[in-house]
DNA sequence: TTATAATATGACCAACTTAGTTATATATTA
DNA sequence: TAATATATAACTAAGTTGGTCATATTATAA
């Protein structure tokens, strides 16, 4: 399952890049406008932040901004960067088969699936969110 | 997350599906041969029992039956028969978009993520998975 | 008819995950 | 130097998961 946490952040990432390019925007901001608890936010900011897209200016004047085109970080990049790697089942998260077979034709199947489901993560970026209407999701 | 319960019951039936037809196993036999629980084994065996999926007969040379081609079983329902409807994201579950927002952008995207997910498994039938040479996943 | 082998069902539990809170440290500007 | 902001880590309540335990019920074989 992807979690909340994630879904935050995607939502927190697509707020920055609606803003006018350069401006920054304070977490509480952030929190207030997207109804993201404002400790989640800073939080989600600190992922970020380690991910290289954003950066954080302190102090009274001080907030958030981007620090890479929104086009380039797509969603799934997101995910992994907040959740870790994704796994719809516990056993691709191994690199060997389960019980130690030597093959598996169950985990051809679940790879297959996931990696359809991921593709379609992959190919929407942060910018695609904020050109659509609405997306607080 | 597709539950390790859930796979446990692809693997019960794909065993049940690799039995000369008509005759039966018993459910003790099944946790032996595939290293599954022997308790966990009957608890799935009653959701597939549910499901009109399998028949179990008692006494001392009972045991358990498909009652169906296992042509006709997929991936998905067998899923969903043990784990409940499927979501990789929690606001998948719910009719109603999250805030009750008009709109959601990102709900779209989940939704065609999990729908190419989906599809894979539906795709996929418990006689394919015995086809296969091994499935001890 | 009676012991036995099997299914059927539900309650229970420990470990883990998730979503969120709390507390504190640190940097910057007015 | 006071105020405002980010940065970071520890903690917690609630829910989920994987599995166990106990017991009831049914049907067959002897």
């Amino acid at each position: 399952m992807i979690t909340k946490k994630a879904e935050y952040a995607i939502i927190i990432l697509t707020e920055l890049a609606s803003h006018p390019q350069g401006t920054v925007i304070t977490s509480k901001r952030i929190a207030e406008k997207r109804a993201i608890p404002a400790n989640l936010v800073v939080q989600l900011l600190a992922v970020t932040r380690t991910a290289g897209w954003t950066v954080g200016a302190r102090g009274p004047t001080g907030g958030i901004k981007l620090t890479v085109d929104p086009a380039e970080i797509n969603m799934r990049q997101v995910i992994e960067a907040v959740d870790g790697p994704i796994g719809i089942t516990r056993c691709l998260f191994s690199d060997k088969p389960c019980h130690d077979k030597t093959h598996c034709s169950l985990r051809g199947v679940w790879s297959e699936a996931q990696d359809k489901m991921l593709s379609v993560l992959e190919n929407v970026s942060i910018k695609d969110l904020t050109d659509a209407a609405q997306n607080d999701c």
